[in-house]
DNA sequence: AATGAATGAGAGTTCATTCAT
DNA sequence: GATGAATGAACTCTCATTCAT
């Protein structure tokens, strides 16, 4: 921006930069509550059960409230997905977008997966019962599955038995995780994503390549909400 | 029976027997018009959305009636699984467990499922959304795995991630074929079998033996409600 | 009855009466079975709060059984007060009626009543929160009250104030024997009569002669129902 | 309060107030619509047979409004019960509580008693018919009835007796004025609280100072509902 | 923006009553 | 007479939605 620009008048800028920012902080920062304590609340819940009360309680803001930033419960829970969507984007997109060979980057990009379903609870548990239930589909892995067939390194009947198989065992794996707790401390995460890779039909010497790199820290992202 | 017997005070026992015998069938077709209905209702709405009325509109009964068998949907959800469940065991079980080589027999079983996903639509969706859910459990299959496994012709870190990587691709298949009815007719519910059986590590030969066998004519079994 | 009339033709009469009697007396044993029932069934729930499945399940009849002899609750409970009032005049009406002086008899009236009250826990409790409720009137007290006026050994405001008086505390110590159970064995079953006489005003030796009379036995009467 | 503090955003504080104190105003005066309501209907039908429809019928609000107060009857009924025990004590304990003499006390709280019963035949059929039921206890007239005995103004066998014959009394005395509405035009009243305290062992004396009092005016309690 | 009382449609549940066997 | 499955009206309870403050 011109600073010149920003000299003019700052006063009167200032004052209705002041206000503005302090209303949308406070709308986003409303917003951000509700979003976050709804993760919490479909995670323990599900997608259906929950009823608008559930979220009133959990953030102690007022039944009208509410309806000024969600008209319904369907429209909140399509929201904390768009906001989930981004945290894994920051989270684990942008860790791995890095890596040229796909195979490698769907390799990466599985371990990290995995790697946040243990540390993040809230979030294994929203992804594994919601989130596939609404039959979100990542573009990501399928394209990498797809440049792995052709490159020769994968070998699998057709790019979408790779993704079905990719998709249902990493949620299976999920789930998994989350009825034995205990399994965060063993070798497990590794083995599920090494039995895909082998489902796969990767070389023996490509999955201790993939497992060779050290995993890259999973950041905690702090988002604004529009 | 002792034909003297039988003949003492015949008319009391033939009315007592009679009344008890018409009042259980008619219980019986009652209780089973019910749950053969509620199939398709969960088919279709999910395990949670239905409502009382869904399954009286749809059978006819009255609203108390349907208090005589069950005191909730969740009761009859768990009825209806049950019942899938005793049908499955007769449908697929019975089919496959002549055969004595586990790996060929978890083949088998696969692709008589995927088989039954493509011919019986209410059954694949009440399967992929409601069965799993509740976190069913087949033995069947992890056993055969098992013994893959300890023959050496699976190769897969553990039976657990065999299992995982088993149910959790065949979830996401049916998931696929509901979405993509066009699907049925091609060789994808092969392929996502061959897809798992690469990553539970056999050999090209020991899969193409599997498939080089006929399927068995899945039976539809008419059943009879406890 | 003439032995000699019972002896004209007794197979056939016999066979008549049989049938006669069998029928009748299934009749009368299946109400009596049900108002026998009743009488716990209305003491532990009260007058309302019964249903009609209450009284199928502790009787083991069927629900259109029940309707055969009774069309609602109210019918029943009508029916076991009935029954129960029968009880009373056997049980103690017929002990008092002997008795010619009416203070006495009033007094010695009490005395089995409460007595009563003590032994038979049901009866206590259904007199106390359903006989009441509807009201119910025993005029032998209230006769004996007026007579004890007229005779001068009674002074009390009214024959109607001495009755409220007499029905009142008496139905309050029903409830306090529910209540206290341990009370039955002390003496407070006399305290209460004696403070009902005293307030009837009667003289203190008056009341010690009610009191030296021995309690007849309370028969615990079988009926028959018609 | 600090003038200067008062000043300060006094528009946020004064409208966070506001709504508060509004908001608490309206919910008291709808709790205390219902409870009003509630006593007339649960002195007609008893405390069992009202339904959540006959409450918001006569008060005029939506059955969801009834919930938003009381989850049930029997919690309006206890909470009626409660609002009409603070209505006792305001009415009548706190006019005899001036009263030394625990016997003139007694005396005079029951002929209060009886005063209300004739004026308010709500209250009367209420008390008479629901409160007896629920077991209230009254501790004023049991102490008064235990230090009357203890100065020998008093002689019945006991306390419990005493206050069992009082109270059982009066309740059949309620029972009767409602049943008899043209006794409340006679000395009825005077006349059964004669017959308790002679049934107290009161000498005549005695009862002729306590009707000898000039009743105090019963006051028609405002009350609010916490 | 925030608040929360009021609303009423809709879902759940009970239970008296009927009736074919 | 006895049986008990079926019925549906009456009742309870929940919860999304509105709106005055």
């Amino acid at each position: 921006m011109n600073p010149k620009e920003s000299a003019v008048s700052p006063g009167k800028k200032a004052t209705v930069n002041h206000r503005t920012v302090v209303g949308k902080n406070r709308r986003s920062r409303t917003k951000a509550r509700i979003i976050e304590a709804a993760l919490q609340v479909f995670a323990e819940k599900g997608p259906d059960a929950p009823v608008i009360d559930d979220f009133i309680k959990i953030t102690g803001i007022a039944r009208g409230t509410f309806y000024n930033y969600f008209s319904n419960t369907a429209e909140l829970l399509s929201a904390t997905s768009t906001w989930l969507a981004d945290d894994l984007a920051d989270a684990i997109e942008s860790s791995i977008q890095v890596i040229d060979d796909p195979v490698l980057r769907h390799g990466m990009g599985m371990r990290l997966w995995v790697e946040k379903a243990k540390a993040d609870k809230a979030w294994c548990s929203f992804v594994a019962s919601v989130w596939f239930q609404g039959g979100f589909a990542l573009d990501g892995p399928l394209r990498d599955i797809r440049l792995g067939i052709k490159s020769g390194e994968f070998s699998c009947p057709s790019a979408e038995c790779g993704w079905d198989m990719t998709m249902g065992t990493m949620r299976q794996a999920m789930i998994r995780l989350l009825k034995e707790p205990g399994l965060a401390k063993t070798d497990y995460t590794d083995r599920i994503v090494e039995t895909i890779l082998q489902g796969l039909g990767t070389s023996e010497e490509k999955r201790e390549e993939i497992f060779s790199y050290p995993l890259a820290e999973i950041p905690r992202p702090t988002k604004t909400i529009a």
